[in-house]
DNA sequence: CTTTGGATCGTCT
DNA sequence: GACGATCCAAAGG
């Protein structure tokens, strides 16, 4: 079933936990959200929104329920699901992925994966494996479009209790515990440990 | 198993 | 000119 609009019309801190056990579908390749993080607005020194409005975060800006897709450390493309009210540049970082079909088309297209459990355990892995790029950016992940980046609700609850710490691989506002996982899931990426700063 | 360093380029200072 | 909301292969225990 379709993700209805107004669940997303929350601040991210509130929406992420929310978004766990939820499907991420692309033609025949679906995959279960099993880990997310928040990223505010002008609010986050840690958010690509912090320093206002450009050309490359301008969809964090738009509408809830698009997706922002961006390119990073000259390789690798990140999704984003946009949420709050137009203007606050909320979004949800998908991290990792529970594949749930189409994991042949994966492999095919990630061949450093020895198991299914390492196609999507990452933010730019799960975007290669489900063959997400620029191109997706901006796309209404809740249009319902065939063959394009979709969000659904096949009726599994998020997590009672979800795993919660502080978010990866960011240098600053490090403090701050924005990162949710499905507890248990294989899944779940492995994240390596930071230095701790200022929050 | 864990740790380390290199890859690689768009974006913003 | 510096630095990433990262990943992977290689080397070491």
């Amino acid at each position: 079933m379709p993700v209805v609009r107004k669940r997303l019309a929350g601040p991210a801190v509130e929406v992420a936990p929310t978004l766990l056990n939820h499907l991420l579908v692309k033609g025949n390749r679906v995959g279960r959200i099993v880990e997310v993080e928040a990223y505010g607005g002008r609010d986050d020194p840690a958010s690509h929104a912090y320093r206002g409005e450009t050309n490359r975060n301008r969809v964090m800006f738009g509408p809830p329920g698009h997706c922002y897709v961006y390119f990073t450390y000259g390789m690798h493309w990140c999704t984003n699901i946009v949420c709050g009210p137009p203007g606050e540049a909320q979004a949800v970082l998908i991290r990792a992925l529970h594949p749930v079909a189409g994991m042949a088309a994966m492999r095919a297209v990630r061949p450093a994966a020895r198991r299914d459990t390492d196609l999507c355990n990452g933010p730019a892995k799960l975007c290669q494996a489900m063959g997400i790029t620029g191109a997706d950016g901006g796309t209404d992940l809740l249009a319902g479009e065939p063959g394009t980046l979709g969000l659904l609700d096949d009726g599994m609850a998020p997590p009672r209790r979800p795993g919660n710490g502080v978010r990866v691989g960011i240098s600053v506002a490090t403090g701050r515990r924005l990162r949710w996982w499905v507890e248990g899931d294989p899944c779940v990426s492995k994240a390596r440990p930071v230095a701790l700063t200022a929050s």
